[in-house]
DNA sequence: CGGACTTTCTTGAATGATTCAAGAACGCGG
DNA sequence: CCGCGTTCTTGAATCATTCAAGAAAGTCCG
């Protein structure tokens, strides 16, 4: 579990403190991608004994503040974190599970950053989500919400 | 305040029952785009007098399942509802106040449906939100944030 | 290397949107 | 006008996330 040996580095280039805690919770986002709150959590106390659910959150913000780690949050799911940032790149979301995927923008650079109208916004991102189904959803007979 | 007279008749052609609390709600929805739960429970009680706001809840569950209204909910921000649906639209959200605002997708059809690599993932629908600052918040020095 | 200052972690509780549950009221088809 | 089934009311619960205050740890400097 010597997940990333960079994790401190990385800690440090952002001007942050490196305690035990932020790097833990750094080294579960890079292996746990899309992964909630909870369950980073679970792998913090995995590999550290008990930790606060509140250091995890303040960590978590702390590093999405120093862009280490970016934040997503699909409409009605929670919080999820993932280590890559920097890079242009959009999530598919299964409507059945809830499972997500990386996605390369298909237009390689930043296409959709031009909105046809953008009523004087200035719009200095934007994020595309793909909703539809897994590969396993997609086989398995749809699992209830019939008409 | 009748707003839409023909809140009527797109509940009925949706095939659901035409009760006041929910002709109230659509209405309310046409009337104030973008707007979170609260709001919309605002807007009801001020044309019906008490409702419950689990009413609410219900209906504006009911119309979007039946396609009558569109549930929005841009990452740290609460359920919001438009009553533009079946056109391929997205939106802006300023990130210092949390305005929305509609625009039409920039490659007229639906060119970001196809991703360049989507996993196996059958998807139907591609959903983009631009980031940025409106246009009061450019021009106004950053609003630390007090409420 | 040690001390002091600042940031971060711990503990415990609060907030707030949304949902669940059970019973009463109402819309709709007959 | 009646009865059935859906929808609204009331009241409480859930759960992610945040707030607050004090203890502990990290970093800088001499």
């Amino acid at each position: 579990m010597h997940t990333s040996p960079d994790v401190e580095t990385a800690l440090r280039g952002a001007s942050l403190r490196v305690t035990r805690p932020r790097a833990a919770v750094l080294a579960a986002v890079y292996d746990h991608p899309h992964a909630d709150t909870d369950s980073i959590i679970g792998a913090v106390r995995a590999s550290l004994g008990e930790v606060s659910h509140q250091a995890v959150y303040d960590v978590l913000r702390a590093l999405t503040a120093a862009g280490l780690v970016r934040r997503i949050q699909p409409s009605g799911s929670v919080a999820r974190y993932e280590s890559r940032v920097g890079d242009n790149h959009h999530h598919v979301v299964c409507r059945s599970c809830g499972a997500i995927a990386d996605v390369d923008c298909a237009v390689a650079s930043t296409p959709c950053l031009t909105a046809s109208d953008d009523h004087g916004f200035a719009i200095d991102e934007a994020e595309v989500t793909y909703w539809g189904q897994c590969p396993a959803c997609s086989t398995t007979p749809a699992p209830a919400r019939s008409s």
